[in-house]
DNA sequence: CGGTAAGTTGAATCTAGTCAAGAAACGTGG
DNA sequence: CCACGTTTCTTGACTAGATTCAACTTACCG
């Protein structure tokens, strides 16, 4: 904890530096199409998408490296394009806790829209890269490309879901469902991901995972142990291997079960039904410029 | 718990009957202005709001009565404009979690954007009124008044922080921080609305509360039993007198505090900014009809 | 007035937190 | 390449806090 907060103060000051002029240290050069994106977001739109001319600067952000700070004036959203994130509030006191863990295709930034601010800081696990969406090109993007706009509502709505299942695993699990369900959760993602849903590496500490999962860092290498010896998973390190995915279902709940609507999400990522309005799009824009989104949405 | 599930089977009828036609049951009639819609989620917008003459209809929830069901198909946002609510998950084993308690102002239906289906149950602890904000009459206010976009972005984010908040608050508190934080925020959100903040009644149970914040109903009991006998609180069941707010603040953080960038939503209500950019927005409506929202997040 | 649902309180149990020591991995500099 | 210090992880013993079980009181509704 003492640890991680020097990591911070050395930061603080990058972080602070260019907190008030928006992102201008795009030395990479290099930059995104909206396709790209759209891509990244698990986000197909068939039509006039790929039309769209915006482009979006990419940023390198090194380990231990601030994002965004908590509190730093909104201006951009953020989509991980690699590596891996934690958004973290951070009290006066200076212990901090773990929102979330952003990976590959995951928005970043969205909690700052209302007002006007970051509500959570974004710290790099990892040498990892991220894709600017600054507001004023959203305003430009969303004029070119209206059939867009749907999935703003979407990134959005489906950040609430995850937001809303983390309150259920704290609510109702033990600390060992906790630790399984974050362990299949992940395991699900980095499926979707291309990459091995059975076996992986661990980006995080088990102090940030503790944090994350309103656990102290003992209590996760307990349940980690425990998992190890019931021969549910193997353990080394930060290296995991699920065995039996299934037994680790189980441990989350040994009769009840995960909520029925929200299974889905749970540990599966959200199977996005191709939009079946594509075919309609273009005429829909021309009648109607704005509010095509919602048309959308409500057509699916 | 088995005498809530009996509740709930009870409803689960009417939920089901109309979950496939769009609530057509709007036998009151009454309908609400753009004008009203607006005042209720506490956003202003000086101009051309008021022209829009898209009309929403009111939907009255009985006591218990289920407004939807998740997995119920997503057709509507709805705000409360009297009363209360509880939203929850529901698993196999009928068990319960609750997720929140949406209350006048407050939007329900947010989590069914993404996948198509409400992911949580919302049921009336009251007799409430809800306004009917179909996705068919979202695209054409949309359409009709651009900057009312803006709004739905805002409402969304400002869902998202509470419930990162309440994440928060299941991860570090403990059993009576997590009391002392929910009647603080209900003491704000009460005060917000032209109620007192100090002396109030609650809608719930002990187990709803107590399901809301990762507690049993007797650990809930007790908290408030001793918050009573400090002298914080007066608890009669379910009237409470806040005595001594600042000491019941000292209980959330006997010396950390909220976290920083959180601190102003957690126990004050969103001090909604009124929108610098309303003299811009006709200007700026008749260039670019479409992405208006974010070119006034943009100028905030 | 009686029955039921909701709330309070106590005692025993169990889970997770705390304190503390030791082991394993990592990075750095000799 | 190895020795060193640092960080991270594991494990154990003990404590504090929440759950469970249970009895009892209080409100509410017909």
């Amino acid at each position: 904890m003492t640890a991680a907060m020097s990591h911070f103060d050395a930061l603080d000051f990058v972080g602070s530096i260019d907190a008030g002029a928006p992102d201008l240290q795009e030395h990479e050069g290099a930059n995104v199409s909206v396709r790209d994106l759209t891509r990244l977001l698990h986000i197909e739109y068939p039509d006039d998408a790929w039309l769209a001319r915006t482009a979006f600067a990419l940023r390198r952000v090194r380990e231990g490296e601030a994002l965004v700070h908590a509190g730093d004036k909104f201006h951009s959203l953020y989509v991980v394009r690699s590596g891996c994130f934690k958004t973290v509030y951070t009290d006066f006191s200076g212990s901090e806790q773990v929102l979330g863990f952003p990976m590959c295709g995951d928005l970043m930034g969205a909690d700052g829209i209302d007002c006007g601010h970051y509500s959570s800081t974004a710290v790099s696990l990892d040498t990892s890269e991220v894709v600017i969406v600054p507001l004023t090109s959203l305003a430009r993007l969303v004029y070119e490309c209206p059939s867009l706009e749907a999935m703003l509502y979407r990134v959005l709505s489906r950040e609430l879901v995850r937001v809303q299942n983390m309150a259920w695993t704290l609510g109702t699990l033990g600390a060992e469902g906790r630790v399984a369900a974050f362990l299949l959760n992940l395991s699900a993602r980095l499926g979707a991901l291309g990459y091995s849903r059975s076996s992986f590496n661990l980006r995080m500490t088990r102090q940030e995972i503790g944090s994350y999962l309103g656990l102290k860092l003992e209590t996760v290498s307990r349940a980690l142990s425990a998992l190890n010896t019931a021969g549910i998973i193997q353990v080394h390190q930060r290296s995991i291997d699920i065995v039996d995915a299934d037994a680790l279902r189980g441990v989350i709940d040994p009769a009840a079960g995960v909520p029925a609507g929200v299974a889905p999400q749970f540990d599966s990522p959200p199977a996005h039904s191709d939009v079946s309005a594509g075919k309609h799009a273009k005429k829909a824009r021309a009648q109607f410029p704005p509010g095509l989104a919602w048309r959308q949405l409500a057509a699916a």
